[in-house]
DNA sequence: TGCCGTCTCACCATTTTTGGGGAGTTGGAA
DNA sequence: TTCCAACTCCCCAAAAATGGTGAGACGGCA
């Protein structure tokens, strides 16, 4: 089994086009005998790149009511470093429960587990796996696998990096000490007034900072350039 | 050999203390027999956490000597996702050259190796390995243990998250679709007039989402607003 | 030595955001 | 039915942020 999963992950690093990506996932699906196995990168502004055996229906479906911004799937593996069981994520909001009802209906299974990614640049991306069992299989498969899940879901995002360079955000110009000083102020909730006295330093200073700050991360505004500079991991609050 | 790291990785999970994981870790070490293991959680404002099995007096000169802002390890680790093997990191500055040596001369391998890791709100660290010995045999190595180090890597971080709850976002109350959509394009960079736009309704209505996913979200400003529902993921940019 | 990036400070006018009010509709939940 | 949350709209004045332009000092690097 564990020959198996080698030969996998060896096939995988092999794959060199978006392609060769879905058939690794489809032979995936198979190996472990789930419904569904999908991998979805969360790219910035909403854009979405992502490879697995969900109908189309369902993906386009996803895209065009924005489900991205409702998924818990989503928010709840964006805050959490291991893989979840979709059992425990939160399901209360009514937004939520209309999502999963959307989902089963278009053929997503009753279980699922997905695996947070991270890469650099605030890289975000998830693997998931979805079936239609009772609890206990469910618990049971997750637990027997968990591990070899995780290496698949590692390999499957450093092939996507590799094969889609154009999508992870250009790497901007490091920001200076002081200019992260401003943006982390900023970040926890501090006027201008208050992080130039934080800091120590003239309002005027300040503002030559959060400009090339701004300047530096490409962003439009002061808003913007935080957003950024925390979603690139630049700044951390 | 896979059982083997089945039973330490069970192990590590057992972990309730921070010095279970150093134990762990000088249990790794001496499974695979390699001179030195580290794990290295390296937080935004430059404060560390981390165990492992270097010198005492090396890694407080690491500290002392703000290495961190040096080290090519770190610096390479975090424009990557995959592992990577030292030797093929830049160590072409003076800077970096001076470090090299001074951390061999602290005991430090002529070799090593170190996988990334990433968690929530930016979190960053590294599971490093150091050894002495020819570059064909820490080739041999790696590329036979590099997928259970990712494991292994994962799994200490996983611990240190759960050991170091210092950065867990508490949960807020959920936004509202509206307030999520406004939300999200301030994020992007829109101003209030472009939002209001973008959403077809008058900005003073967009006012009032702002203001109230600002209170749900305990925030101070609409900066700080938007840097928590990022943080707590939210909304994804 | 000269160049470059960082850090520091200043003034102007304009635009944008915020804080304080109040008020009507809808649709789902109790 | 009644209530509440979400959604929509409006006014006014004060506070904050922005855009443009400019300049001196320090330290590292070539």
């Amino acid at each position: 089994m564990t020959q198996r999963l080698d030969t996998i992950l060896h096939g995988l690093e092999q794959a060199d086009q978006h392609d060769a990506l879905q058939r690794a996932i489809e032979a995936l699906c198979a190996f472990y005998g789930v419904d569904h196995m999908v991998y979805h990168w969360v790219s910035g502004s909403g854009e979405q790149y992502g490879c697995g055996t969900y109908d189309d229906v369902w993906v386009q479906h996803y895209i065009d009511k924005q489900y991205l911004r409702v998924d818990p799937v989503i928010s709840g593996c964006y805050q959490r470093f291991h893989p979840v069981d979709w059992k425990r994520l939160d399901w209360s909001s009514k937004a939520a429960r209309a999502f999963q009802k959307d989902a089963i209906a278009h053929g997503v299974g009753n279980q699922g587990f997905s695996i947070p990614i991270r890469g650099p640049n605030g890289q975000f991306a998830l693997f998931s796996l979805s079936h239609n069992c009772t609890d206990d299989e469910w618990d049971a498969f997750t637990e027997t696998n968990r591990r070899d899940l995780i290496l698949v879901a590692h390999y499957f995002n450093k092939k996507a990096l590799d094969l889609e360079p154009g999508r992870s955000p250009e790497p901007s110009q490091p920001l200076s000490p002081r200019e992260i000083d401003a943006m982390t102020l900023l970040a926890v909730g501090y006027s201008r007034a208050q992080v130039a006295e934080t800091l120590t330093i003239s309002e005027h200073t300040l503002r030559v900072y959060i400009e090339s700050a701004r300047f530096k991360l490409g962003a439009l505004n002061t808003t913007h350039a935080v957003a950024r500079a925390l979603a690139r991991g630049i700044i951390v609050v």
